[in-house]
DNA sequence: ACCTGCTGTGGGAGCGTTCCCAAGACCTGG
DNA sequence: CCAGGTCTTGGGAACGCTCCCACAGCAGGT
């Protein structure tokens, strides 16, 4: 069944069928209902390969999930992204392809892309979670190819890019702990390179000078967004006797409160502490973690916005979008718990 | 830069070009070599669509991933099974696209189907935890689509399928506890309806009678695979005495422990706990979970495998695959504390 | 009466492949 | 020396669509 087909049967040509199909105004109504009846009754469906030939389009989007998708498994930030994008995927009739390099060969992954993307398998790519070195964002730059990171990027500010408000959050966090009466406020940040890290730690720092306060250099540590070292970087804060503090992860601020906790200091009534993702764990933990949560299926969903955006109008101004985060107050800062924050228990789908 | 293109820079034409691309044998070696270095030199990549259209595949497989996509944000089955559909994609030189309805649309789910499913985006798809019920699944099995189910389906045998053994992986948790000395094992299933749970059920009886015990009805206890849920069948439990439970997922293994904790009950000391999943949170947790854990990304890999297969062999006998699993021994069951078995700590990779 | 513009429709050309058949070159054995 | 094969190469004909131009029909202004 094709164009020509279901022109025979509704006596017109294949092309006043492709203009019903494409919603073409230039059809007269009569034709146009016959036609759409043709294409109910046979169950019609123009063939996507033939489309991309000859429109130079293929409708179809990438996601590409740089090297180490195995660091992703532990956090459900990759799945909620790609829900984000499939919603604004399947809104504007597109597909979703997925890119990832496979787990046993981190080397083919060049090679990969060459092809798909040298083969106009796809009209545009979002890039997930970038390094900043990454010489794919060089390549695909230089050869105008469409496409849009999640994470801001420091240099090539005509990239168009979808990031959270890391600084907005971190200040806002910050603000909630002062509000509560802290005044030497810790933070354990993540390792130096990591923008969302930087942009948080300068969150910090502006939130106190807002408050009027200078902001000592001992109370800020590096951690390594993992749990042990979380644990680590309290160790070494507590010699410096903060209030409470600001974590740039749930899952370094779960470590930080255990390292508190050890050392006789109790949360939050000695210590509040805010952390970052809002990880399910985050919660169920004990005391209940307040938390910035970040929209992530959002930021997905813009990224797919903003690139087919890019697609149609490659000479726009670059969009550089930023997305608001909620604080979830939760005991760790010292809130009364609330009903919402209680564990939800994680339902989850088996096999 | 097309194959006429490349032939006529090689002094060939654009058949010779296919037959190099291609890897036909029938090239002469000088030619070949020839040809080679022009596609080479002039970065040469065939075009997808043309392709498909020519040839009707398009070298592109759908990953289905039912409703709720929401339900399984809480544990990277999802992401770990994608990575393993895409390593297997790479291998055989495909390409993976994600088909998920919207998560604010569930009714646009239907006619997205049949839209990528008649247009022939796809040469197959690998449908990921469905329900039982779904109509999709006689669609396509009517249609005679190409089409692998992960996660067994007790109607339909004749449609291919990767699945964990749940039963096996049951019957020996159980017989570890067997092992410990245990006499009294309980079990916290799931819903009736689904499968997994079924199979655990299943392999947790065949454990006792083959240790000549009697399955004792009031001991097997229905859970909904929440926290929530877990806590709510250990109550139950408690007032029949087990001295060791089995628990179809972790998440609800935990709820359980803290069921067993809050009614003075010690674990391991007076209860020994398994649970199924390895969560993350498993190794994290106190005391650490004994669990099941379950080969994830293999099922995407052997899922594509099979797939691939019957593209290429339609009237094969549907394959139909039991992977095993593997008991993680940590604190819950009463053995010792192992060096693997600590928490890792959830790295993770922020924007 | 004419030209002009606008609307609806048809059909040619082309997108870049693959598939198939034809044909030339070359070999082999009688 | 030639019939019959194999090996290599070339080119026509799809595949099913979109894009563009052509043209019929009709209304309105001159």
């Amino acid at each position: 069944m094709n164009l020509e087909e279901v022109g025979r049967l509704a006596g017109v040509s294949r092309s006043t069928v492709s203009r019903v199909v494409n919603n073409d105004a230039r059809v007269s109504g009569a034709v146009r209902e016959r036609v759409q009846i043709i294409i109910q009754e046979h169950n019609y469906h123009p063939n996507a390969a033939a489309r991309s030939l000859a429109s130079r389009r293929t409708r179809i989007l990438g996601v590409l999930i740089p090297q180490a998708a195995g660091t992703i498994f532990s956090d459900p930030f990759f799945p909620q992204l790609i829900q984000g994008a499939v919603d604004s995927c399947n809104a504007a009739d597109h597909n979703l392809l997925m890119l990832m390099n496979s787990s046993n060969d981190p080397h083919g992954r060049e090679q990969m892309h060459r092809r798909v993307l040298g083969g106009h398998h796809l009209d545009g790519i979002v890039i997930a979670s970038s390094v900043v070195e990454d010489p794919i964002i060089t390549y695909l730059h230089e050869t105008r190819y469409p496409f849009v990171l999640v994470g801001r990027h420091p240099r090539y500010r005509e990239i168009p890019s979808v990031d959270v408000d890391n600084r907005a959050a971190a200040q806002n966090a910050v603000a909630h702990l002062l509000e509560h009466g802290h005044r030497r406020i810790g933070f354990i940040g993540g390792l130096p390179n990591m923008i969302a890290a930087i942009d948080r730690y300068g969150g910090y720092v502006t939130a106190l000078q807002e408050a009027g306060l200078l902001p000592e250099p001992a109370l800020a540590v590096h951690g390594n967004f993992t749990q042990a070292g979380g644990y680590a970087a309290m160790q070494t804060l507590l010699a410096h006797r903060p209030d409470a503090i600001c974590v740039a992860s749930d899952t370094m601020a779960l470590g930080a409160i255990h390292a508190a906790r050890d050392a006789g200091c109790r949360v939050p009534e000695d210590l509040a502490v805010i952390g970052f993702d809002n990880i399910p764990a985050a919660a169920g933990a004990q005391p209940s973690l307040t938390t910035v949560a970040q929209p992530i299926s959002d930021l997905g969903r813009e990224a797919i916005r903003i690139l087919l955006d890019r697609i149609a109008q490659p000479d726009h101004h670059p969009i550089h979008l930023l997305l608001p985060t909620q604080l979830i107050l939760r005991r760790s800062c010292g809130c009364p718990e609330t009903a919402g924050s209680s564990p939800t228990g994680g339902d989850r789908q088996p096999l």
